[in-house]
DNA sequence: AATGCACACAACCGCCTCTAC
DNA sequence: TGTAGAGGCGGTTGTGTGCAT
């Protein structure tokens, strides 16, 4: 039914990801920009479908993407945004603009789930030895009552989600410039934008670039592709190690020179996430997301508010 | 040291949405 | 207005790695 994949075309290389393909995909996006995947493969001779491609951009080369693991504040932004959105990642993701979907939902998979429902058969454990005692939310009794911080938290959704829709909308809300009075009535050219969150990426591919180019010998093209996807992974685990440490670097740090040049900066400035302004977005939600005093002030509390506070569960 | 298992994550697949014609 | 194609998104899978036995 329908069309055929555009991966089902003979000749279109599936698996990891070499080096070489980075390079190739990064310079081309340097020189063109991101977007039109579909002719990616075409000027770029990668052997790659262009899902693939971007795929590889947005998950794994754009810049400002950070790894390793998810901090206390961002665990806790996943759970209440996924209980208020769903399993919408690319949404959610719009909140975290270091992590890309793919990540928020691997980790979401691999780690919070897992905790929730771990969370879950807790409450539900101890609230059976409460029901015989009477009190069935004794081990995250809020200060409130329960039907109180209900209420509290149908209303706090419903304001979320308008706030939320008028985030997610092409309009930005009035609002949401709140906190950066400089930018509403000046040019352009006054109006500075954010620093680009992505700046230590764009190292880490200069860096990845680099490791490359130190050791082209070691480099065979008839190596396998898992001896590839292995390298690839070293190389790339160990220029993403640095990525969450130093948020000031440049793509034109690249000493080699001309392979990443700081002229396509500007190219990543202009390549991003919609609405990636991480203070704006944090200045909506930080209060409702991060005051944990008001469900009773700790982390079972508001686990137990995303379980119990949505019909997602 | 070898094996099995669980975990993390990159990548793929298929469906949906948007847009140009 | 309908259709085709490109891009986007979420679910799922495959594979490498680390740890326990």
């Amino acid at each position: 039914m329908g069309r055929p994949p555009c991966c089902d075309k003979i000749g279109v290389k599936k698996g990891p990801w070499t080096p070489e393909e980075d390079i190739i995909l990064v310079s081309y996006i340097q020189e063109h920009g991101p977007g039109n995947w579909r002719s990616v493969p075409t000027n770029t001779g990668l052997s790659r479908c262009s899902k693939s491609c971007r795929l590889r951009w947005t998950n794994y080369l754009r810049p400002g993407i950070k790894r390793g693991s998810f901090t206390d504040q961002e665990e806790k932004l996943i759970i209440h945004l996924q209980a208020l959105l769903g399993n919408r990642w690319a949404a959610i993701a719009s909140y975290l603009p270091e992590r890309t979907d793919n990540d928020i939902k691997n980790y979401w998979n691999t780690h919070l789930k897992k905790k929730l429902i771990k969370m879950e058969m807790d409450a539900e454990t101890d609230g059976e030895s409460s029901i015989k005692k009477g009190a069935r939310f004794s081990k995250y009794q809020p200060i409130i009552t329960k039907g109180q911080w209900e209420r509290r938290l149908q209303t706090d959704i419903n304001m979320a989600k308008q706030a939320l829709q008028e985030a997610l909308s092409m309009e930005k809300p009035s609002f949401l410039y709140e906190s950066k009075p400089s930018c509403s009535s000046h040019s352009s050219n006054s109006c500075q934008p954010p620093p680009p969150t992505y700046a230590s990426s764009t190292e880490n591919i200069s860096k990845l670039l680099q490791n490359w180019i130190r050791k082209p010998a070691q480099k065979s093209s008839s190596d396998s592709d898992r001896a590839n996807s292995a390298e690839s992974t070293q190389i790339s685990g160990t220029a993403n190690s640095t990525s969450s440490e130093d948020k000031t670097g440049r793509f034109g740090d690249n000493k080699r020179g001309n392979i990443v040049s700081p002229e396509s900066c500007s190219l990543f400035q202009v390549e991003s996430k919609p609405s990636l302004e991480p203070e704006l977005h944090f200045s909506l939600f930080e209060t409702w997301l991060f005051d944990e005093n008001y469900v009773g002030g700790n982390e079972s509390n508001m686990l137990d508010m995303a379980l119990e506070g949505t019909e997602l569960f």
